[in-house]
DNA sequence: TTAACTGTTATATAAATAATATAACAGTTA
DNA sequence: TAACTGTTATATTATTTATATAACAGTTAA
């Protein structure tokens, strides 16, 4: 499994893994019921700490993307739709777009320019909707 | 001038001061010139610290957005565009939309559901592009 | 010139978060 | 049994965030 810790970027490490499993998870690189590597493994090829990686995980699980069961090791959570969420989900997917998006109008970007990224980034990488 | 701290936020207080102030610039409610509120001022008002406001002003300084002069208040700088940007800022904005649709899709949003939010969002208050 | 406001600088400290370090324990698997 | 899981506990370090005080220099208006 492909995980990077950057440390250019300004979040914090654990930050950093909980976000790059999702995007594998998207991506379909990781699929329901596959393991992940255990928190020891991933820690000494990332030179870090069992510990951050397992906090990593604990934010992971409590976001019910992943399961895990005592003396195995995590794996990918059954990721049934949430239909619940919508209104919700989208206001708050609107408030985090919106910063993104004052960032983008103020480095000179025009609403086309915009909509452009939109399209590339949601076509890249993504399995199915 | 509207800046509020919302302590369930995750972010740093100076953080969200930083993303409220451009939020309003780019609403066109603070305009080129424009004073902001005093350090002390807005510190005061908002029941923080003085250096924590300060803070915020200085990240958008060193942004571009804000100038200061001795003695004086800061004041919204001349927006010049940055045409330099394009191809870099496209890359750094698609990166972190990558990570918000990431989340969105995860949460069960669709590609037309995230569209459609990004149209919203993008005419609700920006004043021009 | 004074008084009251600016930002600036310096220093110190407190509080919270992030990351590491060790160690032992219980469950799983071969 | 041996080697691997995650789990729990405790302690420590490092970094970031925020506060607290105080003094200083420039601006502005009375």
């Amino acid at each position: 499994m492909l995980i990077s810790i950057n440390e250019q970027d300004y979040r914090p490490v654990y930050v950093q893994i909980v976000n790059q499993v999702k995007q594998q998870i998207l991506e379909g690189n990781l699929k329901p019921g596959d393991e992940l590597p255990s928190v020891r493994e991933l820690a000494s090829s990332l030179g870090i700490n069992m510990h951050t990686v397992r906090r990593a995980y604990l934010v992971l699980r409590d976001q019910k993307l992943l399961v895990f069961r005592l003396g195995q090791q995590a794996r990918v959570a059954k990721l049934r739709s949430r239909p619940a969420g919508s209104a919700e989900v989208a206001a708050v997917i609107g408030e985090r777009l919106q910063e993104l998006i004052t960032e983008a109008f103020l480095l000179g970007l025009s609403r086309d320019d915009f909509r452009q990224i939109v399209d590339k980034q949601i076509n890249m990488r993504v399995k199915e909707s």
